[in-house]
RNA sequence: GGGCCCAUAGCUCAGCGGCAGAGCACCUCCUUUGCAAGGAGGAAGCCCUGGGUUCAAAUCCCAGUGGGUCCA
């Protein structure tokens, strides 16, 4: 194993008088330019030395230090880059959110596959990290939502393949960049220490620098160097072995916002990055302190600076000694720092919330919607907490603001809707909880942890909810420490198994070329010729066809494959299935056209035909949809078919009728217009620049060039296949809409003759109900709300009817057998009616004090034994006796009991055994 | 993408194989004169839809639809 001590050695260091020492405290080695220096710098070892006496000769609000940050590069050469959205997932589907600037480059250009958009390039990047919430507002120093400045260089050795080759630079620069720009801003940069530290992530490793200034961390050099190898000859601190790569990135990344906070020395670096917000929310919230109360917060929050404060858990356990030092009872200082953490961490909350709906996040329960909404009611909370009464939606509006989005209005409507539906899942949460208290209190037992774990997994209520609520009422409830843990037990932890889609004879395909895609040539044609590479005989008999060029289009991108015949001079095959693995292109044919053969191909035309029309359609109706809906829409998945097509796209409420004709108008609107569908194949980083990452609407390509589909003012990135302008698509029809889970929604609609016969459908259904009513089509609606009225008019009357005559016949006659039994009359009767008619028959005779014993041959033979109160015969025993008789059971309590069985023909034997039966039954 | 929960009167919910229920709201009357008043009476249900099991399904099973929620 190789030791990485020589990576860190840099003739920088030794041309300006760096030396390496080692914290006498933590042991870690460091490069200074102050020999006599004793420790790393950074706490536990140090204490910041900011607080209340700037660190830079200028005091920088955010965005002066951005710029300050962005310009510093820009004048050494480096191109600026525009942020990408904070929803990684637009452009990789491997992560959620942008936790990091290197971030925007994975993983086509640090892979090598494409060039960066700039070589080397400085970006301002918003980032967001979940796993710090527990700590923002708290340490003085986390946020979730940040902007990480970094530079970045691409490094690849001459010849090795890459989109990029050559030396930008490398360690020696990227280490004078750092302490220049602190030079810059007036800085000692003998106070600077570079403590050595290894990087490891995502499978790519190498050695890093913090670099350290008063205490606080400002900066982390990172030199990618090493990819995983299990032949590798450094292991790293995650257990893997690495070995050198051909490719050197350089990684840093500046916390813009520290830098400002450094630049002011306020106690927190909330109050240096959005100071306005901190003070609207502090006077909103009222807390309005005394002076004496101020400098108490004013030297706590300096007081946390120096402590080894790194976890939220950390500044608990240091709350006593930071009382003891103040001279304040603990308590008080709670009180008085409390309220202030929720402030801080709203203002951190709202911004995150502004970065990810403005970046076009919609709340869901799936992926980066369930963080939004997880953030937006954790927020929620606080607010309430603490007192402040400015609604949500003007907390996230006033960061949206600051960060310049133009979609504002969206994300305030997207914030309203949202805080509405946490309110009503409280409120539904709330009695939940409220009536199982009141079960749990009269029984005198504790809520269990099963309870709990329900209502948290199935109805989202908090623990420490129930624990509330429940105290109201008097109940104990024991949350377990590994509350949390239970539930992802319930979860069942076992990870589901990947199915590795195997690829035929894939060793062969890797050796083939990659097959010309003819039909990205001419999109119309449907003829062509080629000849036969390689044929595989299939498991099922039929033959998987590879020829050097191919008109058919591969299953991809949603657009099922073309299907259509090869054909030699002898031998015509049909072609049922098209797939590509890596560029070559598999034609399932039922014929063996023989390898090395000239083959003429014919495409299904009507086939291909519709699937390009319901393929362009899919363009115009998402463009319809955010048109109509906001600018959010995407899509979320498609399927494209010779009837219909689906596109899911994600929005935050269902949508209304009304908004489902707008779409479907707007759509048709641009196939009136017939514009013209263009192609092209620009390079992606131009294209990105040009459309934004909308264009990746049905996922993302790999490669230098992208192919772009132009449809009217609609741009995507797609590999489908397209009609030549838009009037070729004929009509678009919606025929259907639903919510398939929350944030997405399912449009279906049908396009060209398609479209015509799914209208057809839908009039015929009309037509045919229309007629059976014998009224004309407008009118259907208002007659069946009349007959569903009228049938249930008449059920009523029926019951109604049904009672009465069961009365009738109670009172008078009918073939009625009477006996004594238990010093009670009872009626034994054969009535052939359904059940309703027994049961009232029934009651009227108990009413009158008789038991009722009645048998009816409607439908199989059925009893009902009825009772009156006080007689002592149990009228289940007797309807189990009767119904056993007829080869079926019954049963019911005392008073009243039904039954029956399949045997009709033998109910009026077990009638007749009824009054035996009734005396058995007495005495027993 | 996966797990779990729910659907019954206008609203909130109980019932969990055997006659469709409560509270609130509503209507009529009485007693009162109000800040969630009291009393008497009444009306109000395709128990989400479709299959299945059963002598019998609001209830059990399967599928669908709609909603909620947790996790990756």
């Amino acid at each position: 194993m190789s030791d990485l001590a020589d990576e860190y050695r840099l003739d920088y260091f030794e041309e300006e008088g760096f030396e390496r020492l080692t914290c006498e405290t933590c042991g870690d080695h460091f490069w200074t330019r102050d020999a006599s220096r004793e420790t790393c710098g950074e706490p536990p070892c140090a204490e910041y030395g900011f607080i209340d006496d700037p660190g830079f000769e200028e005091t920088l609000s955010l965005e002066e230090m951005r710029e300050t940050f962005l310009s510093f590069f820009e004048e050494r050469d480096h191109g600026r880059v525009d942020p990408y959205p904070v929803a990684a997932n637009r452009w990789r589907d491997d992560v959620l959110l942008t936790q990091a600037s290197i971030y925007d480059f994975q993983p086509h250009v640090t892979t090598g596959q494409s060039p960066p958009p700039s070589n080397p390039l400085v970006v301002s990047q918003p980032c967001i990290r979940m796993q710090d919430i527990d700590n923002v507002g708290k340490t003085g120093r986390h946020t979730m939502a940040f902007e990480m400045g970094g530079h970045h260089a691409f490094n690849a050795d001459e010849g090795a393949g890459y989109a990029y080759e050559g030396e930008v630079y490398w360690k020696e620069e990227t280490v004078r960049y750092c302490v220049e720009l602190f030079e810059e801003l007036g800085v000692d940069s003998s106070e600077l220490t570079l403590i050595e530290d290894v990087w490891v992530g995502g499978g790519n490793a190498g050695p890093c620098f913090e670099v350290i200034y008063q205490g606080l961390e400002l900066a982390t050099l990172v030199f990618m160097q090493f990819e995983q190898d299990p032949d590798g000859d450094y292991e790293m601190k995650d257990g893997n072995s690495y070995s050198e790569m051909d490719r050197r990135v350089v990684d840093t990344g500046y916390g813009i916002e520290r830098w400002t906070w450094m630049s002011q020395g306020t106690p927190t670096v909330y109050e240096a990055i959005y100071p306005e917000m901190i003070e609207f929310l502090r006077d909103n919230a009222g807390l309005d302190y005394t002076d004496e109360e101020d400098e108490i917060v004013f030297r706590a929050a300096k007081l946390a600076g120096h402590m080894d404060i790194d976890e939220a858990e950390d500044v608990e356990a240091a709350r006593d000694t930071m009382a003891e030092q103040l001279g304040v009872e603990t308590a008080r200082l709670v009180e008085l720092m409390e309220p202030l953490e929720d402030i801080y961490a709203i203002a951190d909350h709202s911004r995150t919330l502004a970065y990810m709906l403005g970046d076009g996040i919609v709340p869901s329960n799936v992926g980066t919607g369930y963080l939004a909404r997880m953030v937006l009611r954790r927020t929620k909370r606080l607010v309430d907490t603490v007192g402040v009464d400015a609604p949500l939606d003007e907390l996230v509006d006033m960061q949206a603001d600051r960060l310049g989005y133009d979609n504002r209005d969206t994300v305030r409507d997207i914030v309203r809707t949202e805080v509405e539906k946490y309110r009503e899942t409280l409120d539904r949460g709330g009695r939940k909880v409220r009536q199982l208290a009141d079960d749990y209190a009269e029984r005198g037992e504790p809520i269990p942890v099963t309870e709990l774990i329900e209502l948290y997994d199935s109805h989202g209520i908090q623990p420490d909810m129930v624990a509330e609520i429940a105290a109201e009422r008097g109940v104990d409830v024991d949350v377990p420490d590994n509350f949390y843990g239970l539930v992802a037990d319930r979860h069942g932890g076992g990870q589901a198994v990947e199915v590795e889609a195997t690829v035929p004879h894939e060793k062969r395909l890797d050796e083939l070329p990659e097959t010309d895609r003819l039909y990205y040539e001419d999109q119309q044609r449907m003829e062509f010729e080629a000849v036969v590479l390689e044929v595989f005989d299939r498991e099922d008999g039929d033959y998987d066809v590879v020829l050097d060029q191919t008109m058919f289009y591969p299953e991809g991108g949603g657009q099922p494959p073309d299907h259509g015949t090869i054909s030699t001079d002898d031998v015509t095959g049909e072609v049922t299935d098209v797939q590509v693995h890596g560029g070559v292109i598999v034609h399932t044919c039922d014929a063996d056209p023989g390898t090395g053969e000239f083959v003429r191909g014919q495409v299904d035309a009507t086939r291909r035909r519709r699937l390009m029309r319901h393929h362009t359609a899919t363009h115009v109706v998402i463009h319809s949809a955010r048109q109509v809906l906001g600018e959010h829409v995407r899509q979320a998945g498609a399927q494209k078919g010779t009837d219909s097509s689906r596109i899911d796209i994600r929005h935050y409420e269902s949508i209304s009728r009304e908004q489902v004709k707008e779409i479907e108008h707007r759509a048709n609107e641009i196939v009136r217009d017939n514009a013209a569908v263009t192609q092209e194949w620009p390079d992606r980083h131009e294209a990105e620049k040009a459309h934004g990452f909308d264009l990746y609407q049905g996922g993302i390509p790999t490669g230098e060039q992208i192919r772009l589909i132009h449809v009217a003012d609609d741009v995507q990135a797609c590999g489908g296949t397209h009609v030549g302008r838009t009037g070729d698509i004929g009509a678009i029809k919606l025929l259907n809409t639903e919510r398939i889970q929350d944030g997405v929604i399912r449009l279906t609609f049908a396009a060209g003759d398609a479209a015509i016969d799914a209208t057809h459908e839908i009039e015929d259904a009309l037509y045919e109900t229309a007629e059976l009513f014998d009224v004309a089509n407008e009118d259907v609606p208002e007659t069946a709300a009349r007959f569903f009225d009228e049938w249930k008019a008449r059920g009523k009357e029926i019951e109604d009817l049904k009672e009465q005559l069961a009365e009738a016949r109670a009172s008078g006659g009918g073939d009625s057998e009477e006996i004594e039994v238990a010093d009670t009359t009872a009626v034994v009767q054969r009535i052939d009616a359904d059940m309703d008619e027994l049961r009232a028959q029934a009651n009227a005779v108990v009413e009158q004090g008789s038991i009722a014993v009645l048998g009816s041959g409607a439908s199989g033979a059925q009893f009902v034994v009825a009772v009156p109160d006080g007689v002592a015969v149990n009228a289940g025993e007797v309807v189990g006796e009767l119904a056993g008789r007829v080869g079926g059971g019954g049963g019911g309590p005392p008073d009243f009991a039904q039954g029956g069985g399949p045997d009709a023909d033998r109910l009026d034997d077990a009638l007749e055994a009824a009054p035996e039966i009734l005396r058995q039954v007495a005495n027993a």
